[in-house]
RNA sequence: AGGUCUGUAGCUCAGGUGGUUAGAGCGCACGCCUGAUAAGCGUGAGGUCGGCAGUUCAACUCUGCCCAGACCUACCA
């Protein structure tokens, strides 16, 4: 055993060699690729290079310009990336214009930090450059981190929310939706800063304790005799006054009370009050509560009738109110009693009060949603923005104009209800009420004028509906049940905000009249030019005169800014139809899921309202990453882990094989472990790869390649095995199932190519002579699969694509990025050594391991190269392995191997039923040379110490193999 | 609370139309090799298929309920 001794004979091997390392140090040369791809312009020369191909349009869906990106961001991104450097990889001409978005609330307070508040510390025009400059910075920072990931697209030229011209574009697409008919003007109820005298955003609203006066009001019924009907009660009761009572903190908002709802599966009651001699109507769960609370004793009342608040009406639906309530005081127009009606709703709750809600809709947001059901009256304000009743015919008799709603007018009100009788029980409660943030002074809720696109009065709805269910393909499948349902229940959009950070509804409405300009086409495209030239500041600035002339007087110009949702939702228009090289609509559309309630769908409304189609042909969706327990990842969780450590950890590869290797469409987990189990797998497939590399070593395709005819039958099936393989690979990329790629590329190294392919050729690699037939023929089919594999998983595994292919001999492109997938595989023609083949044999080897094993574990045995098997094989299998001939061993790695009848006695049994084998220790020498033991060693007297082959392949002309 | 989605070995995932001992790779354990060596080869141990009921001769696969989690129901994006 003095095998510790270097053989001589080792210099005379083609031992595996090469410059690609084991190790990758990806987070050190990861940055170099990339300044290389950036130093020779490669995403430029990949559209040179497909110029005029079939296009491919991946649009991307603006991330928000604020803050460091995490993990969603990197998911979003490679996916993205995958997609479109496998569509490029098919031939296929796919620009990938990467963009932000910038305008809206949250930099609008980031900037406040810094600078303070418009209009108190800087201006509005100072304000917005101060917004602009801060957006840049922030896409200045994600931009490098999106690069870092590796991801290729025209990051030069992104396109913006705040580039001039993309606002410009926003007022343009407006204009045509204006011009389709779906814009309109209405009310909704937001929060109202008094002392503001504006609109706040709910960031803006902190919550604080607040006194207030809860009151119980009673609502007299205008036809008791229906209503003790439908209630099934004695309607000899209908001399009496039945009343609903309803209980709010707000007095104030009584006189803009306009129905009184109730829920449609709680029960009511109607309870005779005995001494009072009238009826009261609220939730039979509530009616000891009230009673009590009215003072009433046990034996004052009685419950006469119960029935279900669906009397009053249903929840689907357009509905109509059966039943109508008399308003304690406020007059009609006319100047006669006041009546409301009675509807239902799903906000009303049997936890407090009631069970009947006052409503105003005038005054909250699920009022007003509520009211707009059942077309209750929804557009009288009576408080202006000073937060004081206004003057009017009513108003003023009642004594209630110019009074504060805060403290005179609320006072007033409850005056009004005692004078009427309608008052039932008045107490003070303190309860969590939202304040300004600014002021801390309790804010209201009122209704002010807003534009909306209508999703009914031009059929947009429907229409946005047929595209979903008929034209667009999404991915999973859900995403249209999903989108659909969030499409069918929504109201009208509401695309006004009082903000300062955010692009003009560009529109001068008529003083008295509220209409729009007739001129507005043509007007708006004349504040489009200067948007275009100066930005959104050229419409604040802008005097009304400029482009009215003298109609000016008779015109205001609107100061609203458009929801940011509008901004993004429109990039079809401002970049897919106006970008040279894109085009509408476009192929896909890929984000989280949140995007089906967000961009998929004010893309879709826009881009329907605008130009009469969806703006895209298919929607895929991701979904969000969750800790190793499954709870969402939080900075206040602390389970968060940052792409730039994975990176810096492991290296962008690793986290690109992360992502192709899990399922993107669900929760998506994220652990320590998990990435180390990710780079364990890159390190397998990386090395697979090496191994290749290093046994191709001087090999040159152009002089040393074997005709698919000539390829030795292993070879053969090794180069159809690959091709075939390429087909699933392309389907997996086709289908964005990447998770199929990687697992398949990862068993394709593991099993055919390490566990038995690979492992097989290493003898006839190293011991074969190096420029004869057998060793190019194994070398021809190793060039094969490299040429396949570095394409396989350029779009995943980027960097390591590259520098495979930079490792890679023969005439290429300057990288993968620009190649397509390899078409040169080699027709090996038709032979008796087919698949099937192959198949048994691989079965026969596993089978012949299982005896190898046990004789290793008995000690008789060490490598299996020093064992000699028997075979005892049923007819068929023996027919196959005697294909082989004496190859066989070479196969099984083994020194001997004798194939012979099946024999029940002979042999042990092995997993393969058929198939017994008999495993002794080789009773000859190894050589030296090729570790095989051999009877022949020795019988050459210059080289006692080699077998017969290495003798010949040493000096003579090389060995013959015919099959493996 | 509602709508949608997810839950198969420690990890990542496969498991058409229900049908024999539920699979793969990784990881782990053990062994081999030392001519892929901070590599490679082989063998093995791991699962009441989230839980409970039901339909059925038969359910991981169908139905219902429950549990856990995610996304959406914001003048946040």
């Amino acid at each position: 055993m003095n095998d510790k001794v270097e053989s001589q004979y080792k210099a005379t091997l083609n031992l595996p060699d090469t410059d690609f390392p084991m190790r990758g140090n990806l987070a050190q040369r990861e940055p170099e690729m990339l300044a290389r791809w950036e130093q020779i312009g490669l995403y430029q020369k990949i559209r040179e290079a497909r110029a005029g191909r079939d296009q491919f349009i991946l649009h991307d869906g603006p991330p928000y310009a604020n803050g460091k990106i995490h993990l969603g961001h990197s998911i979003n991104k490679i996916v993205k990336d995958i997609i479109v450097k496998s569509q490029t990889l098919s031939g296929k001409d796919s620009p990938y214009v990467p963009g932000w978005d910038c305008h809206g609330l949250p930099i609008e307070l980031k900037v406040e930090e810094k600078v303070g508040k418009v209009g108190v510390n800087v201006s509005a025009s100072e304000f917005r450059k101060h917004c602009r400059e801060y957006a840049m910075e922030q896409v200045n920072g994600q931009r490098a981190d999106f690069k870092r990931l590796m991801v290729l697209g025209d990051w030069e030229n992104p396109y913006l929310t705040m580039d001039f011209k993309f606002e410009a574009d926003i007022i343009r697409t407006l204009g045509k939706i204006i011009d389709n008919g779906h814009l309109h003007k209405g009310f909704k109820p937001v929060n109202w800063c008094s002392d503001c005298g504006s609109a706040l955003a709910e960031a803006e609203v902190e919550y604080q304790d607040k006194q207030s006066i809860a009151i119980d009001v009673k609502f007299a019924f205008a036809d008791s005799t229906a209503l003790l009907q439908a209630f099934a009660a004695d309607e000899s009761l209908a001399a009496k006054t039945i009343s609903i009572v309803i209980w709010t903190t707000t007095p104030w908002t009584l006189p803009a009370n306009e129905a009184v709802s109730v829920h449609p599966t709680l029960e009511y009651s109607l309870v005779l009050l005995k001494e009072q001699d009238e009826i009261l109507l609220l939730a039979a769960d509530l009616v000891n509560d009230a009673m009590q609370r009215y003072g009433i004793a046990a034996d004052g009342f009685e419950v006469i009738a119960t029935a279900k608040g669906s009397v009053f009406g249903q929840l689907d639906g357009q509905a109509t109110a059966p039943f109508v309530v008399q308003h304690p005081f406020m007059p009609a127009a006319d100047g006669g009693a006041k009546y409301v009606p009675v509807i239902t709703g799903d906000h009303v709750t049997a936890e407090s009060g009631t069970g009947a809600v006052h409503t105003a809709p005038m005054h909250g947001a699920d009022d007003f949603v509520v009211s707009k059901r059942f077309d209750v009256k929804s557009d009288d304000m009576l408080v202006d923005g000073a937060g004081n009743f206004i003057s009017n015919a009513a108003l003023d008799a009642l004594e209630l104009a110019g009074l504060s709603t805060a403290d005179k007018g609320n006072f007033r009100v409850l005056g009004l209800l005692a004078e009427k009788g309608a008052l039932l029980k008045k107490a003070k409660i303190t309860h969590s009420y939202p304040h300004c943030w600014r002021h801390k002074t309790p804010i209201i809720f009122r209704a002010t004028p807003q534009w909306f696109i209508s999703m009914n009065q031009a059929g947009l709805l429907e229409k946005a509906l047929h595209e979903v269910n008929e034209n667009i393909e999404w991915k999973p499948s859900w995403g249209q049940a999903r989108i659909e349902s969030m499409m069918t229940d929504r109201p009208d959009w509401c695309i006004s905000r009082q903000r300062t950070w955010g692009v003009p509804i560009a529109l001068f409405v008529h003083k008295e009249t509220s209409a729009l300009h007739p001129d507005s086409a043509a007007l708006i495209e004349k504040v489009a030019l200067k948007v275009e030239e100066k930005g959104i500041d050229a419409w604040f600035e802008l005097e009304a005169a400029e482009l009215l002339g003298a109609d000016a007087e008779h015109y205001v110009k609107v100061t609203d800014t458009l929801d940011v949702w509008f901004d993004s939702g429109v990039s079809h228009s401002a970049v897919l139809r106006q970008r040279k090289g894109l085009r509408a609509p476009a192929d896909l559309y890929m984000e989280g899921s949140d995007q089906h309630r967000g961009w998929f769908q004010s893309s879709l409304l826009t881009s329907v309202a605008a130009y009469g189609e969806a703006p895209y042909k298919s929607v895929l969706t991701h979904g969000f990453t969750v800790d190793s327990n499954g709870h969402k990842m939080s900075k206040s969780l602390g389970n968060t882990i940052e792409p730039a450590e994975v990176i810096k950890q492991y290296g962008g590869d690793i986290l690109r094989w992360w992502v192709g290797d899990v399922d993107y469409t669900g929760e998506i987990t994220v652990s320590q472990d998990i990435f180390k189990r990710s780079a364990d797998s890159y390190r397998r497939v990386r090395n697979t790869c090496r191994f290749l590399l290093a046994n191709i070593n001087g090999f040159n395709p152009q002089t040393d390649m074997v005709a698919g005819n000539e390829l030795l039958p292993l070879d053969a099936w090794m180069v159809n095995y690959t091709r075939q393989l390429q087909d699933k690979v392309i389907g997996y990329y086709h289908n964005y199932d990447f998770k199929g790629l990687t697992k398949t590329l990862m068993n394709f190294c593991v099993t055919e190519l390490g566990g038995f392919y690979l492992d097989v050729i290493k003898d006839r690699q190293y011991t074969c002579k190096a420029d004869g037939l057998p060793r190019r023929s194994a070398q021809t089919a190793l060039y094969h699969v490299l040429e396949a594999m570095s394409r396989w998983i350029a779009p995943i595994l980027s960097f390591t694509a590259e520098e495979i292919w930079s490792c890679l001999a023969g005439e290429r492109e300057e990288s993968v990025m620009l190649a397509e997938w390899y078409n040169a595989f080699p027709d090996t023609g038709a032979s008796t050594f087919d698949d099937a083949f192959w198949g048994d044999i691989i079965a026969a080897k596993i089978a012949v391991n299982g005896v190898l094993e046990k004789a290793r574990t008995d000690k008789i045995i060490g490598a299996s190269l020093s064992a000699e098997v028997e075979i005892y094989a049923q007819p068929e299998l023996k027919t196959q392995l005697e294909k082989l001939g004496d190859e066989l061993r070479f196969v099984l790695i083994t020194s001997g191997v004798q194939v012979l009848d099946f024999n029940a006695e002979a042999g042990v049994e092995t997993e393969l039923t058929g198939l017994r084998v008999q495993v002794k220790a080789s009773a000859h020498d190894k050589c030296e040379r090729c570790w095989h033991h051999s009877d022949d060693i020795g019988q050459n007297v210059q080289h006692p110490t080699l077998c017969g082959r290495c003798v010949e392949n040493v000096e003579g002309d090389g060995e013959v193999r015919r099959f493996a």
